[in-house]
DNA sequence: GCTATTAATCGTAAAATTGCAATAATACTA
DNA sequence: TAGTATTATTGCAATTTTACGATTAATAGC
């Protein structure tokens, strides 16, 4: 078929999946940190950085935004990208909370 | 084209994005979150309660695995799927250092 | 108003993902 | 050895993702 079920799965599972899957390709990593790097980013700077065509990276800030990660205020000419403090904090929780779910001691196969 | 161009970003952003990239599901995370409640997971327990065909399932399964994330022993007539403990420590080391890298102190856009 | 610069959007092509039925493979059991 | 239960694999269709050239929209500077 080549839809995923979201309806049968929890609310907390779509939201992870959803996250991950915002940051789910090296392009998007290296778009994050490249505006961590420099806390003030404009979508120019990585048309020459990355080796990607304009349209490429502008359809990739478009998903971080859309999945709430980064967020952007026109500035002049240009756009100004940065991380959004609330999404990445919620997501810095969910992540802990979900990763520190497993504990190692226990032995198994 | 359709096809990530791996080449042009660090072993780092590939490494990362594959792990999410594996977990971008909400039927993984659910099998994730499974495996880490009983700490002994059977497939067929699994197509029971998700409500995906064994087939599906064992496809997600196959993901997870050669990611690296869980791994599976042949036990008796069905197999015993377990989180990777090195991987999943990766996984918690290279992510929080990866989120942490953001402070949200300074003030932009 | 006109032009240059920057970013978003559209259209298209190639490839990957998701899901399932059907089938194959494997290992117990009688 | 035949039969049963469990998991993996195969083949297929629908959808999504990735990437880029071309075009469009918006804004600053003349």
């Amino acid at each position: 078929m080549g839809l995923t079920k979201t309806e049968i799965f929890t609310e907390e599972q779509n939201l992870l999946a959803s996250l991950f899957k915002a940051m789910a390709h090296p392009a998007r990593i290296a778009i994050l940190q490249r505006i961590i790097l420099s806390n003030t980013c404009i979508c120019g700077d990585l048309v020459g950085e990355l080796g990607l065509a304009q349209a490429t990276i502008s359809q990739h800030l478009k998903e971080l935004k859309s999945a709430g990660l980064i967020q952007g205020t026109i500035e002049g000419v240009s756009v100004c990208y940065c991380i959004n403090p609330e999404v990445w904090k919620l997501l810095e929780n969910r992540l802990g909370e979900f990763l520190g779910s497993y504990k190692s001691t226990t032995e198994c196969c």
